[in-house]
DNA sequence: TCTGAAATTGAGAAGCAATCGCAAAACAGG
DNA sequence: CCTGTTTTGCGATTGCTTCTCAATTTCAGA
């Protein structure tokens, strides 16, 4: 298991980083929405930021989550996860493989999985079709085991 | 080449069966949407069909669209497609292959491609996890060849 | 430490795709 | 035709996200 302090000075040092490399400046806010979107290791939402900064009597507004997470994806820490609802979810990479979703359509649980073979599969696509790829979205919805067992299609 | 009246017949006829089973009607707005969404082979959008019904002087309102199209996907003639846009996209899958999506981020370009040895493995993956899959979302993003020519990383 | 140009924030307004409510219209079976 | 049901159109509404702009904060340099 990783050092989570180690890891978490990392993730501020990265986005330090990311911020002055484009002339923007570390606030405390933005440090704030950092702590708070590492704060949990699930896949989270703008409410849920809103929700656990309120828990925690740290006032940073809505408009300011909404201008910082394109930031923190930018900058290499988390990204866009499209799950069924029509808002955007997020999660980290910095310091977590690649993996994409099994995403059940009746609860709503998310299985993560990686598999090497298919991302290789996939850059060959992109070389016969002389693509350049920079990222891709990969969920497959169904259902899980246990909503399969109580009876769901 | 496939026969087009014929194949266009059995959308209709496709649709119909699906609206009788679940007790709807088959009205002529139902038609026109119908008609509109195969008159293009092209992803589309709903603004698209408006347009295109508007050119056609055929009136259907925005609502019946947007209600309509969800039946066409329950029915399996189309499926939403997630563009980089923030609104849904639809594509026909009626009579067609299955395949996924190259997106170029510059220019919007999309390319299709299947590829069975990667959907094999994903059916290994679900197995693998004891998952019923129903469909997929899979879209690589990236740079076209063309546009990587014109500088774009 | 002080200063000031530049960047950032907060609060609410605005934008926009998508959905909803409801009265009028269309439909289908008898 | 009649009658119960479904569907439509229209406008209003919702919910997420972005924008506007005055007030505040930041930080490099004096
Ligand atoms: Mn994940
Ligand atoms: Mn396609
Ligand atoms: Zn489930
Ligand atoms: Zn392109």
């Amino acid at each position: 298991m990783k050092n989570e302090r180690q890891t978490e000075e990392s993730q501020v040092e990265k986005f330090a980083r990311y911020l002055q490399t484009n002339g923007m400046k570390f606030t405390k806010e933005r440090r704030i929405i950092l702590e708070s979107a590492f704060a949990t290791h699930r896949h989270f939402e703008v409410d849920d930021l809103l929700f656990q900064l309120r828990s925690n009597n740290k006032r940073v507004s809505k408009a300011t989550i909404y201008r910082t997470l394109p930031l923190l994806v930018r900058s290499g820490l988390l990204r866009e996860v499209h799950d069924d609802d029509k808002h955007t979810h997020y999660e980290h990479i910095y310091g977590h493989e690649h993996h994409d979703h099994l995403i059940c359509l009746n609860c709503g649980k998310i299985i993560e999985f990686g598999n090497p073979i298919i991302e290789s599969l996939q850059d060959e696509v992109c070389k016969q079709h002389e693509f350049t790829p920079v990222k891709h979205r990969y969920e497959i919805l169904g259902y899980c085991r246990e909503c399969v067992g109580k009876g769901h299609p």
